[in-house]
DNA sequence: ACCTGTCAAGTCTGG
DNA sequence: CCAGACTTGACAGGT
């Protein structure tokens, strides 16, 4: 099994590269001159831009093919005293530059809109908001040219106190979208609310892709042991991604693997927490077992020192592949699994 | 240059 | 019905 690596939203090796800048809206409604205003947004969008270019350039120096985009590039995107913004055209070239690049190194980019986007909620308002903030992300994804193999990760949302009638209810919402979104979109496990088998179920009830979070399934794995997710499980979660597949016309595992998140508890007292690495062996023993079944797999580090945490797992990695014959380093953020 | 409270958005808990 | 926690990078406003 080839497993690529990957980091989230920012640098910590690159220096003042932030894709995240931002204004905050009390700070926008300040400013007497709108028009200028929003050309500040924009120049603040372009910036981010920018720093998302030069982030995915330094991955590939690395090997890294793999990144999530933040969910921050355009500040104020989707606000309500903004409806009338139109900002994607201003930006086409810049976010064209980014598609152009991350299709050119055959990178696997996302996103994940936070936890404002929320399909499992009994609200009106906040279902608007949630289809917004989608919508925001799969028009990004389309300005940048990139295909449905390109997606936004999210969760299914809260239990308002039954958990089974709000996952009928995530189902109910999130099937009424059109195909341009709903094909655009990954579920995945969260740390408190919905498990893994209860994600799966919705995955697919909706036939969409599930990502699987394994410290997510840790502090919160339902009755789901071991056992049963390398046996059952993960055999479900391999055949979401193979419908996508087959639905997207791709022939081989390789050109859409399945993806997991990995990271590790921040403290023994703060176990849903993410520490600043990712401990290597736990990681390890979720691939040895994965390795039996599967060829291709996308691993996420959601480590707080980002990049750094990938540089120094493979560092890891490296140094388990010397007394071990089961593990390979294929290049600077790849490993290859053989049990 | 550096520090501290604040920030658009949701949900859950507890009062 | 409302305040505070959760969680987090970056701003805003101060020294």
């Amino acid at each position: 099994m080839k497993v690529r690596f990957g980091f989230v939203a920012m640098s910590t090796l690159l220096e003042d590269a932030s894709p995240s800048k931002t204004m905050t809206y009390k700070t926008f409604s300040k400013l007497a001159d709108r028009e200028a205003a929003v050309r500040r947004l924009v120049s603040i969008a372009e910036q981010n831009l920018h720093n998302t270019l030069r982030i995915l350039k330094h991955s590939t120096a690395h090997d890294i093919q793999m990144y999530r985009l933040s969910s921050k590039l355009i500040p104020l995107a989707t606000h309500d005293e903004l409806q009338d913004w139109k900002p994607y055209a201003a930006l086409q070239q810049a976010f064209k530059e980014l598609g152009d690049f991350v299709l050119k190194k055959r990178m696997r980019a996302s996103f994940h809109p936070d936890h404002f986007c929320v399909f499992s909620t009994p609200r009106p308002e906040v279902l608007i908001n949630s289809k917004k903030d989608l919508i925001h992300h799969v028009v990004m994804l389309e300005t940048m040219g990139l295909d449905e193999r390109f997606k936004c990760n999210i969760h299914i949302g809260g239990a308002y106190g039954d958990k089974e009638s709000s996952g009928l209810r995530f189902i109910e919402q999130f099937s009424a979208l059109s195909p341009r979104y709903k094909h655009r979109v990954t579920l995945e496990n969260d740390d408190k609310t919905f498990n893994v088998k209860e994600t799966l179920a919705a995955a697919e009830a909706t036939g969409v892709p599930m990502v699987l979070d394994i410290h997510h399934h840790m502090v919160n794995p339902g009755d789901l042991d071991a056992d049963e997710l390398h046996q059952v499980i993960w055999p479900r979660i391999s055949a979401t991604w193979e419908r996508e597949r087959n639905r997207l016309g791709l022939s081989s595992e390789e050109q859409l693997p399945p993806k997991i998140h990995a990271s590790s508890p921040k403290s023994i007292t703060n176990l849903r927490g993410h520490a600043d690495y990712v401990e290597p062996l736990p990681l390890l023993e979720f691939l040895l077992e994965a390795a039996r079944t599967t060829e291709y797999l996308d691993c996420m580090l959601e480590a707080k020192s980002k990049d750094s945490a990938l540089l120094q797992l493979m560092e890891d990695m490296r140094e388990l592949a010397g007394r071990d014959e089961r593990i390979r380093i294929v290049d600077g953020a790849s490993i290859e699994i053989n049990n």
